[in-house]
DNA sequence: CTCGTGATTGACGCTTACGTAAACGTAAAG
DNA sequence: CTTTACGTTTACGTAAGCGTCAATCACGAG
């Protein structure tokens, strides 16, 4: 199907099941199962089951990246479907360009605090660092 | 009281209402209430009216900065009491260098996923003005 | 005295992001 | 056929992080 030339390629690209998926990602599948409720994951079925594409995981790893970024799930949601927008209308895109410079914006606004953060932590450091040293230096 | 010389300093530093706290932050009353109530600040008490000193404003600063960060309120807790530890003995500092490497490691974590997503969108960026180019060139 | 302003303490409600059974289906292995 | 492993849906529970009243107090201005 779409393969004229009788070259042999793998059609049947990796599929995993949902508990491959958990393992893979260290998740449960109620977590799983949670994030295609809220429409993030479209896993095929057969029968009952779900089968999850490559496209599936590239999915949850960009989901969980956002939850590791302290995103809510609504937020990833709208930067995930960014990922494979249709080219579309020009609207589209205009919106599509305005969100991107949003997200832009915060996240630079995060790294600007996570700098901070890690300076002061340092300082912080120190500090504990001398105190230990002078406690036993005595 | 501790100022033995007699040169005139204020020794009545500023303090604010919880309301000009509220304006400055842009956080409601309530959300200042409850961070007391979670052991985040500890404001002054004249009568029954909160006043907020310095110290106070300072980790009100350090609790919004955690929660753009996507820190729960537990972690920013244990977080911000870090940086008003008081020397202690050797355990002690031993705990709080670990807490800080820790730390350090979840947001330099956070740094490189923040990296490699803006680094994704602006490949989107760019797919997108492509596409906006060959429509508008039509 | 009364009114408006700004503060207080409950207390209930709501959303998010799952945890945690309960009850059931299916398919391969013993 | 029964067990075991793995999957399913339905549904109630929960912790976090506030929003939103309601009732109350304190105080200076008029």
């Amino acid at each position: 199907m779409g393969c004229v030339h009788n070259i042999r390629v793998p059609v049947e690209t990796a599929t995993w099941s949902i508990a491959e998926l958990a393992a893979e990602y260290d998740v449960t599948l109620r977590t799983i199962r949670f994030y295609e409720d809220r429409g993030l994951l479209t896993p095929e079925r057969r029968g009952t089951v779900r089968v999850y594409h490559p496209r599936d995981k590239v999915r949850l790893g960009l989901i969980l990246r956002g939850k590791r970024l302290g995103f809510s799930l609504d937020e990833i949601a709208t930067i995930v479907d960014m990922y494979d927008a249709e080219p579309g209308e020009e609207g589209q895109l205009v919106y599509l360009l305005n969100q991107i410079g949003t997200r832009r914006a915060e996240l630079e606004q995060r790294r600007r605090d996570i700098d901070e953060t890690l300076e002061e932590l340092a300082e912080v450091e120190r500090r504990c660092q001398a105190d230990l040293r002078s406690l036993r230096n005595r």
